[in-house]
DNA sequence: CAACCACTTTACGTTAACGTCAACGTCGTC
DNA sequence: GACGACGTTGACGTTAACGTAAAGTGGTTG
């Protein structure tokens, strides 16, 4: 703040280096289609830690990336609590000691093998998918020459 | 069905060609790692269809082969009531009319839709954890080094 | 200034997917 | 014939992940 500008409080924000930005919690929620209250829920659950500007929550980069993590790791089946304990630990490396950051591994070893898991019910699943589609097409094409 | 055999009712039923063993709810619980309520709760929810003996429920391999799909939609993240859509328009199938035929297309290409988002997550997600791993094996490192 | 947003907290409601418990029937066996 | 293992139905309990409604705050806009 060395320079005083003058305060642009109102300026659109849109042409910021990314790293600057800050949203609102309904501009986050539209980005991810998800509502405000599942933003304050995962708040209330540890996922996230916005800044306050007295009462309203103001979302830096870090949180935007925080939440993105989150929901691609819900997509992937993961529950909350457990996305809370990586993120967790993830925050206290740094200064974490060798039991946190072995505990910490195993958790990740524990998730890839989680995604091992997933990768191989997917190939299975759309085998089955192309199977379905396959008879489905079938029968169609049965139906179209009899009427 | 042309040879009728000596009823071999209690048969240890193990060397019995696949498609004609049958299974008790226990039996089918431990091999799934699941417990009889689960089974019964699939059952009331229209996923299963056991036959009836008297009181007590009898599962061929239809039957086992539908838990198995089951179980792994729900790996996949699918709610039990997509998967019973999926089974239902597919036993419907033989008879479905086109419109039926159509819309179980439609719903086979959002699975699959889902599915390559599921795989693309996945990718992004073992990045995700590649990092955190390599980074905490520094830290690890470091400890080691500096004790 | 009134009206209107967008945001806040508090609190109770809801849904899916089972868990748990009670009370009972049916075998095989000791 | 008591016992234990397994099966049954029915009903209520539980947890996660939000939804929803009520009531209030703070800024701007006609």
């Amino acid at each position: 703040m060395s320079t005083p500008k003058p305060e642009a409080t109102l300026a659109v924000n849109g042409s910021l280096p990314r790293h600057r930005r800050t949203y609102s919690i309904g501009e986050l929620a539209r980005m991810f289609e998800v509502t405000p209250r599942t933003i304050r829920f995962y708040e209330q659950e540890g996922l996230l830690a916005p800044e306050r500007r007295g009462q309203t929550r103001i979302y830096h980069e870090k949180d935007r990336v925080r939440l993105k993590l989150t929901l691609r790791g819900k997509r992937l089946g993961f529950s909350l609590a457990e996305i809370r304990e990586v993120i967790e630990m993830y925050d206290a490396m740094p200064d974490g000691n060798a039991r946190q950051l072995r505990r910490l591994l195993e958790i990740l070893a524990d998730k890839r093998n989680n995604m091992e898991r997933q990768l191989e019910d997917i190939r299975l699943m759309q085998r089955e998918l192309d199977d379905v589609e396959m008879r489905a097409r079938e029968v169609l094409e049965r139906l179209a020459v009899t009427d």
